[in-house]
RNA sequence: GGCCAGGUAGCUCAGUCGGUAGAGCAGGGGAUUGAAAAUCCCCGUGUCGGCGGUUCGAUUCCGUCCCUGGCCA
């Protein structure tokens, strides 16, 4: 049986260009996990593979949403098994690339049942949380579902809303519905390599380097025309992407251009270290340079399933 | 050349009425189950510009030199 491939690593770590390599050894489909990729009219601040990679190799799970709609990882797992099961029906082989390490998780780890976000419920939160503050709700949370709460900080107020939202929605609290004995959704073999150069200070540089290049390109043209559509607002989990929400700041006149590419690659540097702290715990990573030399081969070779 | 203001953590600065110093940012580590490129937690020794002097003790006071910025020549 033919494996899954994944293909993990840091943002700018050239996984784009390994997974291109790839292609032209192995019959493969790209499947990308990135909540940031998803989005239209998010190219070069996103990285997202040029309109030439695309027509060379199939792409999926790219474009396929208006930023101002919301996606999750839930909705990412069930859109990423229904592909791989088709590319296989194709006899073709998944490549799954990406740097949204909870997207990954979802997949190899599984997702207990919960409910999905409720908007009006989530925005009723917001005001209350804003009202009474951080700790009110988590103390809320600390009657309703000690157990939730124990593992929850008073000040990480997204996972306190999420654990009060499930408990509203279910009657059930968060630590029963995570207590689940779930299983990957990944079936049949996986290969999982991990793209990484052995110093971060390569990686920092790459990183300087790539964001540059993105706004000799037209990156800020790129979110000029996405604050002009006017119904976008720097809430919503595309603007607060990387570099998007920075340069959305200088757009909206906090700080001078320069102060925005700074801060761009500084909040760019801290996503990769965040990335780096999920791979450190993922087994069985069959890690590779992106500076050496033949890649893609050393990749194939590395494990005998991708040898065909 | 003269006068003034500075020279303290990678950066911007605070501070010590003389008992060897602390914030923000940056950086490092960790958590992570329908927002995840998000959200949150933890981590601060650095010839306090150099050299002398006073003092039990100087980053702090004094002298001198160097450097930076401003004003005047």
């Amino acid at each position: 049986m033919r494996p899954i491939v994944l293909l993990m690593g840091p943002t700018a770590s050239g996984k784009t260009a390994l997974s291109l390599a790839l292609a032209e050894r192995l019959p493969v489909e790209i499947v990308s996990v990135d909540s940031a990729l998803v989005y239209r009219g998010m190219d070069i601040g996103s990285a997202k593979p040029d309109a030439t990679m695309r027509a060379r190799v199939p792409h999926h799970l790219i474009d396929i949403l208006d930023p101002a709609e919301p996606y999750s990882a839930a909705r990412f797992a069930r859109d990423a098994c229904q592909l791989i099961d088709e590319i296989r029906t194709r006899d073709r082989v998944p490549l799954l690339v990406g740097g949204t390490m909870l997207y990954f998780r979802a997949l190899t780890r599984g997702l207990d049942e919960m409910p999905s976000a409720d908007p009006a419920l989530r925005a009723r939160l917001e005001r209350e949380a804003e009202q009474e503050g951080a700790p009110a709700l988590h103390g809320r949370l600390a009657r309703l579902d000690p157990a939730a709460a124990a593992r929850l900080h008073p000040n990480d107020l997204q996972r306190v809303q999420r654990a009060l939202e499930v408990i509203e929605l279910t009657g059930r609290p968060l630590a029963e519905a995570q207590r689940g004995q779930r299983a990957g959704l990944l079936r049949g073999p996986v290969v999982k390599l991990s793209l990484n150069p052995p110093q971060r200070s390569e990686l920092h540089a790459r990183i300087e380097r790539r964001f540059h290049q993105m706004m000799a390109v037209g990156f800020l043209d790129e979110v000029a025309r996405l604050h002009r559509r006017g119904d976008l607002h720097a809430e919503l989990p595309s603007m607060r992407a990387v570099g998007y929400r920075q340069l959305w700041g200088h757009l909206q006149g906090e700080y001078g251009l320069d102060e925005a590419v700074e801060r761009g690659i500084a909040a760019t540097r801290q996503f990769a270290k965040r990335q780096l702290t999920w791979l450190r715990s993922e087994p069985d990573l069959i890690w590779l340079d992106p500076e050496s030399p033949d890649l893609a081969a050393q990749a194939l070779r590395a494990n005998p399933m991708l040898d065909c």
